[in-house]
DNA sequence: TTTTAAAATTTGTAGGATGATTGGTACATT
DNA sequence: AATGTACCAATCATCCTACAAATTTTAAAA
């Protein structure tokens, strides 16, 4: 099998150990990095070099410039910035269909795969959701929501799922939030959560794909509530 | 409210407009885009811009520069460069479930959602691999395996679906590929698509749903024969 | 202490210089 | 005719210096 000759050039090499950088959490998301005059004593490269390294990764959305201020770091996840951008074109409703898709399967994978530590993690989000309700604290609420239904794709120990949900579930959570300003809450479902995770706690394939189901249902009902009394 | 300083550097404003010309096909994939001095000219930028302008879209898949030859655009969907990029990293196996979790929805919304045309497509894949098995030309049947599978998707007419199931189809087919120059070929599983077909047809979501979960089942299995015969 | 003005820091943009790689051409060799 | 070699031109890779614009920090003034 011929190998492609793989010769990284001065830029994707610094690129790369940026990304490298964020990747393993020392330089951490909201930090600054260090001036461009620093970075390239550091890397040994041209102020050119460098600058072309940082803006391919401003453009991929893990850093942010901004002039006479500094860089600092936006994200760790390029992919998830790719889809963010991607989506904000899509439809709302598209996006809750590609949610269930992954989330579905993910539920049942959870099912298979589930450890301990993924079902005290779903318990303790239902618990907390609980409170939340409450303490009629509804934004709490919608956070812990969330929470807990990355905690079930989590549990499918399948990272690109986890990957490509995560960014979807921002979305549809801040359009939720900014719809939420001038609606009344949404209604708790808790049932449906304790369902998905007793069926996932049981190993239940079936049950847990019909549960998200249900649950996506009532989540699309109510957007297409809310985006019709818009 | 206030409107965010929308006031785009001139790197993003150079990048965004090359995005749009290979977007729009004014540019298509496989060209030689002019030489820096000549877009410099065009832009009205001087060189550095440009080029990080041209660095980020490089980074970001859109982009392939050789250094002597020139620029040439490579893909036109960024999103689908980041997936190919990242999923690289993953294992097939993890691929094979997202795609069935996102063909899985497809067909559904397929069942619900599909033209005419995209019966008559459909139909049509299904003609050409069964000559294609005539000939036994294995390579041809695999490349019309992939096109039915995403005429599926394009069925659900769900866009952000098709652009995210585009880049894993293409993974996993050249994956197939490698594995298969060494290996018997696939074995044909004719009835799975036309009875994939006939419940899509017949807007049947439940069957859809379940022969897609068969057909992927086969294909795990194929897959998971050849990684262990590796 | 608060306000204002200057200085320092940092990224944005421009332009030029040199080196490295590639693709093609012409010519010689086999 | 096919292959190998030397050379040339186009193009990107990298480095350098300079100045502008935005922000932050510092210092002076009220």
């Amino acid at each position: 099998m011929i190998q492609k000759t793989n010769r990284m050039n001065l830029v994707e090499q610094v690129a790369s150990q940026i990304e490298q950088l964020i990747g393993s959490g020392h330089w951490q998301i909201g930090d600054r990095i260090p001036p461009e005059m620093e970075l390239m004593e550091k890397f040994d490269v041209s102020r050119n070099t460098l600058r072309e390294a940082i803006r391919a990764l401003v453009h991929a959305g893990l850093l942010e410039t901004k002039q006479g201020s500094g860089t600092i770091v936006r994200s760790a996840n390029a992919l998830g910035a790719a889809i963010k951008r991607h989506v904000k074109k899509s439809a709302m409703l598209e996006t809750l269909d590609v949610r269930l898709a992954l989330e579905k399967q993910a539920a049942q994978l959870a099912a298979e795969h589930r450890s301990e530590t993924d079902l005290a993690k779903l318990e303790a989000y239902i618990q907390l959701s609980r409170q939340a309700v409450e303490k009629k604290d509804y934004e709490q609420f919608i956070e812990l929501d969330i929470h807990f239904h990355q905690a079930v794709v989590s549990a499918s120990h399948n990272q690109l799922l986890i990957d490509l949900y995560e960014p979807l579930a921002e979305i549809i959570y801040s359009f939720v939030q900014d719809l939420m300003a001038m609606n009344k809450p949404f209604k708790y479902e808790e049932e449906l959560h304790i369902e998905l995770f007793t069926a996932i706690r049981s190993q239940d394939k079936q049950a847990a794909a019909t549960y998200v189901e249900d649950y996506m249902e009532v989540l699309r009902k109510e957007v297409v509530e809310m985006i019709e009394e818009e």
